[in-house]
DNA sequence: CAATACTGAATGATCGTTCATTCATAATTG
DNA sequence: CAATTATGAATGAACGATCATTCAGTATTG
């Protein structure tokens, strides 16, 4: 199979299929191993390619991880905005968001592992990602609650910034449990639980 | 300066000294390039000594970042529970945790670094991790939760684990954060912050 | 002058990456 | 529509660089 050109009768292109095949396999063993711990011929083996037709496909190693994240995070907020742009009032919006965080990352453990662990392996692959989508993430979060205050929603007497923040640290630490817990259970519904205490806080009334 | 006997005059052994002075080295520079781009021989620099000299005190690389771990930890629990002994009451108790969890890490950012960031590069890391002081810690949050709910502080009608997954994931939230900020700010008071919405929620009375 | 701490060059294993070669398929030809 | 040639994706052995680790020798100590 060799030609990337557009196969006859679909009309998606076989390069973009290969791509994913990759991507797919890196996922699988950056999950397992670990992203320093994996050999571009596990990826390739996995793959079931040789070891040099990565490189037809990926500039090196870290560009793998790379687009590993790009893609999710990319296709993340993408649909996240669009599902949003539906929902009604900053406290569905919050409920519908961080569902969404736990049912995407649920959907898909190996995804999740790479996500949670792996790609902090670094500082410096902290930083690029923190810029890039993450950023963008945290502060649709930051304005539903800010919308929320001015609607009176929400407590006013609260910064966004750090409500968001613990919504996010909040829901980001329930996938890491997940991920490396033994035992295995559905991560969406763990969202109202998270909501519940978020919204109404752990002081009795 | 060999000799790792006990020196002379303060009744410290030398030894202890210089696997400290390793272990410091070693968390700096795992803070600056991250566990797997540091070379034994970054380390051997910056304490000063050759490199074979860190194999005889450490039997290998992984050894050192455990035992960066392994100290921090023990450390931090045992002052945790020393100070949270003095303190009455779930509420009080609750605050004291916060505020050293982010006293602790916040006054040494290379320290934090290797934690937040580092010490998550693999699964492998993690579950180690995990089970060890890691699941104590979190523990140790639960069950003051628990007795809250007991002494009718807190709602009854919350999981106790679910809320101390949320307390913790906001705290470390806040540290890596912190952590990856280029600003550079106290740490210790954003503790005040988080028990604000954990405590009372983020919605309008 | 033992005994012991330290040194740092040498070793060897481990990959990321390259590239000369192969070969299935497509294009061209007569 | 065979026969011939061109194409470029795929291969995987080989290269080269990078370290973690070792150990034979040196320095220090008591």
């Amino acid at each position: 199979m060799p030609k990337p050109v557009r196969n006859g009768s679909s009309g998606r292109a076989t390069v973009t299929d290969k791509r994913q095949a990759i991507l797919r396999a890196a996922i699988k063993v950056f999950a397992g191993r670990g992203y320093f711990n994996s050999k571009v011929s596990d990826i390739a083996g996995e793959a079931g390619i040789a070891d040099g037709t990565v490189y037809l496909y990926f500039k090196s190693k870290d560009e793998i991880l790379h687009s590993i994240f790009d893609r999710a995070m990319a296709e993340f907020i993408a649909e996240g905005k669009k599902e949003l742009a539906a929902v009604e009032g900053p406290m569905a919006k919050l409920t519908r968001i961080a569902e969404l965080h736990l049912e995407k990352l649920g959907a898909d453990r190996d995804l999740a592992i790479v996500c949670q662990v792996e790609l902090r392996g670094s500082t410096k692959f902290m930083q690029e990602f923190s810029a890039a989508g993450f950023g963008e993430y945290l502060d649709i979060i930051r304005q539903t609650i800010e919308d929320g205050q001015i609607a009176g929603d929400f407590r006013s007497d609260i910064k966004p910034i750090v409500a968001a923040k613990i919504l996010y640290g909040s829901l980001d630490e329930m996938v890491t449990n997940w991920v490396l817990s033994k035992k295995s259970y559905p991560l969406a519904p763990m969202a109202g639980e998270v909501l519940k205490i978020f919204c109404g806080g752990v002081l009795a009334r």
